[in-house]
RNA sequence: GCUCGAGUGGUGGAAUUGGUAGACACGUUGGACUUAAAAUCCAAUGGCCAUUAUGGCCGUGCGGGUUCAAGUCCCGCCUCGAGUACCA
């Protein structure tokens, strides 16, 4: 009987399925274990080979650890809002949900058919109402909430209002808006009620602001920065520009300390985690307040408050090298400062920069430009004038927008001055400045500035905030790069804002009313008022059973206002919903505290590191802000998170003699003038020949094609690259389960090498582990191959020795994550016992035990045919016995490989007993680092000590 | 520029704690079986030299160093990849 893979793989995704094989419960006497991977966005075009791979892993990762007695949450579900399906919507007019459902039922068949033991009756959709509630009700947590600098943690916001009503705001320390005035009990009590709703929206986490904000005209919607990658939008590559617009931000920055420290306690690859610590680029320095002393462009000087400059620098140990200051050319100050003489000139400058769109700025980053205002400022200490300039090397959006410019200690600053000709004070000491500034901190001596001379930067640095707070012109700081986060996106297929407006001052809908759902629209494009194209609504329901029905308003009976209608960006539903995986039925609360208690958080999570300043960053914000409301009971959720490489594509690449439908095989393409064009990969066999015949049938331009062949031959170019649809590098994985089955496909993906390294991938080599399993079918079935056979007598030595091998290296691989290696070694041992005939049960049982969380269908096969009544799945991993070799007064481990890896001297006289427990004590800390405890050491008769563990 | 990572056969990669470098697989070559093909099985496969056989030398990007022992540790380079960037 030969290995039926097709038949076999379907029967027991369907025993899977009727028993609920993989169902995990709330409670238990085992052990949790909670594996997620990165949910999906269900598109169009399916899955290819590059996407099961973390699925794989993490797959494999859950079924080891359901056959070590854990109880094993594994959910899935779909991260289905998002962009293709609305645009999809707007060219066909075919409602985003529809597209949604039907890509989500391709994406299911597709992972069914894999083979994966995910809990479905745990998935979740972040597009269903049932879902999105919960993400509309942290945003309303969120808004209710303000961060406490002094307790450090979110707090409510009435807490803050009965601050205000005793003290004002004096004694508040809360990160709230930098324009935030401070103001008495009294001033507080006499703001109108709609004063009091701006001022404490300058505190809530979430608030509406005008925000300067990422605009992408052609996607008609605003961006967060980590959706723009070199100046244009990730997602379709069009341009990015500034604009001013009202928009819903989440206040992320109060966390950016918190944010950079959890860093320290979780169990990250250390890229990612130096992406988030860039990202939120922490930096200490000092912020220094340099007085402005005119001469005034106009005689309309404010008289009660003297403008002054503030600025951040991370080397106020230099201060005595300003020789000038710089503003942003959007600085609010250079209005106000510039004197009429350079009024013309400044205008200009300021003018010709708004111009310039981001990607011009990247484009020119060495042309130095600049303008004088005409004003000066005066220095803290030696009160010199310092004369101030706009460049726009000085950006708005980084500190106060403005520097203390110090030629000699810093590149940009250097070359500003040369190129404007300021001086270039030396403050250092022994250095030489007259080629390029010294910006080498650690090894700096302060010269010529007054009582920091002789100091070091760090006893300078320290000494100089303390003359500084003295004068009540600054103070030490630190500053973090990274910005709010803007919320609001102007499109359809998002998670409406459960927000309506009254005043103009937003509203939060009450709890009990949520979820408010998704209205349907005509089109799905913005109203001709400009309105997002939810103000093409006319029917909103609270949910779909109330329907309280309003027209683009919500109303209270008496009076009608207007609804927020812009929604959720697309991090909104991705950053809790590993949380909401614990309890994802229940309808009163987003998850109750008896399951986030008794599965607490991920222990394993497999993603890709494209996620690293998004959904990675927020979905840990919101995480420590659910923690400070205490409805979680960690505040990092992720104990451990893999990235897994990406798999890549190799095109296929045919040449093309320019301007003739001509083509050239690779080997000759030197004579001639070519260009390249893609072609489907299905079309090239393993040594790169192209089949003609096919490609003239695949598309019509090939049809009446020439081709110039080498030896007979058509000779493709190859490439590795993205895996994607427009090269046609795309491998199908359908196809591999139809011919080499699902337990081919993931153990091939897991052999093609390291989880974390992006590899190419490459069809023909998926034979060898094809054939490694028809090999260990056969093992089962002996002699002529047509009968299941197995005996009952004792292993051999030899065969039992293999065995244990194989699980010492699986389990130390698995430790590892190292799944590619532990492929080949059930490779050996497969041939190892196909050279012994082995027919033990006492050795196949347990191989199949092994096998089973790479190829789970054979292994459930072969286990029903060892006489077993249900799921292998739930079966003990066998126990691994190592021997050891005592020999000499020396204990050799016999290793897997022969090798010895240690040896241990033994005293003379020692009993069987204490070489036992020296033995174990060694092998303590031998084996935990690879996550296992040897629980037992025997010595037996024959010099042999045996661990079991 | 800055930060991080990686360089091992024809290819993907292995060597988990400093201990026989190249496991395992692909590919290639030869052979068995077959009318033939497919499938399957067996053998060889880092380079150079040598041979009657046992063999010898070199070899993990480059140059040094530590060590009885280095792909692995240290110092200095080179190359490639990823992220980030006028961040004061």
């Amino acid at each position: 009987m030969g290995y039926k893979f097709r038949e076999i793989e379907a029967k027991w995704q369907k025993y899977w399925s009727e028993h609920l094989t993989f169902k995990a419960e709330n409670n238990g006497e085992k052990e949790k274990y909670y594996v997620l991977d990165m949910f999906p966005y269900p598109s169009g075009a399916g899955l290819h080979v590059g996407h099961p791979l973390g699925y794989i892993a993490s797959d494999i990762y859950a079924r080891y650890k359901r056959h070590k007695g854990f109880n094993v949450l594994h959910p899935q579900g779909y991260d289905s809002f998002g962009l293709p399906a609305e645009q999809y919507a707007i060219q066909t007019g075919q409602h985003p949900a529809i597209t949604t459902e039907e890509n989500i039922k391709t994406y299911r068949r597709q992972l069914d058919q894999l083979g994966f033991s995910f809990d479905w009756s745990r998935e979740v959709r972040t597009s269903d109402p049932t879902y999105y509630r919960w993400t509309q009700w942290v945003f309303i947590q969120l808004f209710n909430s303000w961060y406490d600098r002094d307790r450090d943690k979110a707090a409510p916001i009435s807490g803050l209002i009965a601050a205000f009503v005793k003290n004002g705001n004096s004694g508040v320390n809360a990160s709230c808006d930098d324009d935030t005035p401070t103001f008495t009990a009294a001033a507080w009590k006499k703001c109108t009620h709609r004063q009091q709703q701006e001022l404490l929206l300058k505190y809530r986490l979430t608030y509406l602001a005008d925000t300067e904000v990422n605009w992408c005209p052609a996607l008609g919607t605003v961006l967060a920065n980590d959706e723009i990658v070199n100046g244009v939008s990730e997602r379709g590559g069009h341009p990015v520009v500034r604009k001013k617009m009202t928009q819903w931000s989440m206040r992320i920055t109060a966390y950016a300390q918190r944010l950079l420290d959890g860093l320290e306690k979780i169990d990250w690859p250390q890229p990612l985690k130096d992406a988030q610590a860039n990202w939120i680029g922490r930096s200490v320095g000092a912020s220094i307040k340099f007085k402005v002393i005119g001469p005034w462009a106009d005689a309309e000087k404010d008289p009660e408050t003297e403008p002054y400059i503030e600025v951040f620098t991370t080397r106020p140990d230099t201060i005595f090298g300003a020789s000038f200051m710089t503003l942003a050319p959007e600085h609010e100050l250079v209005p106000k400062i510039t004197s009429p003489g350079q009024r013309k000139e400044v205008m200009a400058y300021v003018e010709a920069t708004a111009k310039r769109s981001e990607r011009d700025r990247l484009a020119d980053v060495n042309r130095i430009t600049g303008a004088f205002t005409g004003a000066y400022a005066e220095h803290p200490f030696t009160k010199e004038p310092i004369p101030i300039w706009i460049g726009d090397y000085v950006l708005a959006g980084y500190g106060t927008g403005a520097v203390m410019s110090v030629p000699c200690g810093d590149q940009r600053d250097y070359d500003f001055a040369r190129h404007f000709k300021i001086p270039i004070p030396n403050i250092f000491e022994g250095v030489d400045i007259s080629e390029e500034a010294f910006a080498d901190k650690e090894n700096t001596i302060i010269a010529r500035s007054d009582f920091l001379n002789g100091l070091s930067y760090r006893e300078a640095t320290k000494k100089v905030i303390t003359e500084l707070e003295n004068l009540g012109q600054g103070h030490g700081k630190i500053n973090y790069r990274l910005r709010d986060a803007v919320f609001s996106r102007q499109r359809y297929w998002g998670e409406p804002f459960p927000v309506y407006y009254v005043d103009g001052m937003p509203q939060m809908i009450p709890e009990e009313h949520l979820p408010l759902v998704l209205p349907e629209v005509e089109k799905y494009l913005p109203t001709e008022t400009g309105d997002p194209p939810l103000g093409n609504a006319t029917e909103w329901a609270w949910d779909r059973e109330q329907s309280a029905v309003v027209n683009k308003q919500l109303t209270d009976h008496k009076n009608v206002f207007p609804l927020e209608l812009n929604t959720m960006p697309g991090w909104a539903g991705s950053s809790q919903y590993f949380n909401r995986y614990m309890d994802p039925h229940n309808e009163n609360e987003i998850f109750s505290q008896e399951a986030i208690n008794y599965w607490r958080e991920v222990d394993l999570y497999i993603g890709g590191i494209e996620h690293a300043t998004g959904h990675l960053l927020y979905s840990r914000f919101w995480q420590k802000f659910m923690f400070d409301l205490g409805q979680v009971p960690v505040d990092e959720y992720a104990r451990k998170l893999i990235n897994q490489g990406m798999i890549l594509g190799t095109s296929a690449i045919l040449y093309r003699v320019s301007g003739e439908n001509r083509y050239v095989s690779k080997g000759l393409m030197a004579d001639f003038d070519v260009e390249e064009l893609r072609v489907d990969v299905g079309l090239v066999n393993a040594s790169d020949e192209l089949d003609i015949v096919e490609l003239k049938l695949w598309q019509p331009q090939y049809k009446e094609a020439e081709f110039i062949l080498e030896n007979g031959k058509y000779i493709v170019g190859r490439e590795v690259e993205k895996m994607s649809k427009s090269k046609y590098n795309v491998v199908n994985p359908d196809a591999i389960c139809e011919e080499y089955g699902a337990d081919s496909l993931r153990m091939y993906e897991m052999f093609l090498g390291p989880l974390e390294q992006a590899k190419p991938w490459n069809t023909a080599g998926i034979t060898g582990v094809h054939s490694f399993l028809k090999k260990l079918w056969r093992l089962y079935h002996s002699g002529q191959g047509t009968t299941f056979k197995v005996s009952d007598d004792e292993p051999s030595k030899e065969a039992f020795k293999t065995l244990h091998k194989t699980i010492k290296k699986v389990e130390e691989d698995i430790a590892h994550f190292s799944f590619n290696t532990s492929v080949s070694t059930f490779m050996i041992c497969v041939n190892d016992l196909t050279a012994l005939k082995c027919t033990y049960r006492g050795v196949l049982e347990p191989l199949a035990i092994l096998i089973s969380p790479y190829a789970p269908h054979i292994a459930e096969e072969l286990w029903m045919l060892l006489g077993h009544k249900g799921s292998i799945s739930k079966v003990p991993f066998p126990a691994f016995e190592a021997r050891y070799l005592v020999e000499d007064h020396k204990v050799y481990p016999i290793s897997f490989n022969g090798k010895m890896r240690f040896t241990m001297e033994l005293p003379l006289e020692m009993s069987k007993e204490d070489i036992e427990e020296a033995v174990l004590a060694h092998e303590k800390t031998r084996l935990q680092l690879q996550g296992r405890t040897p629980k037992k050491v025997i010595v037996v008769p024959g010099k042999i000590v045996n661990i079991v563990g």
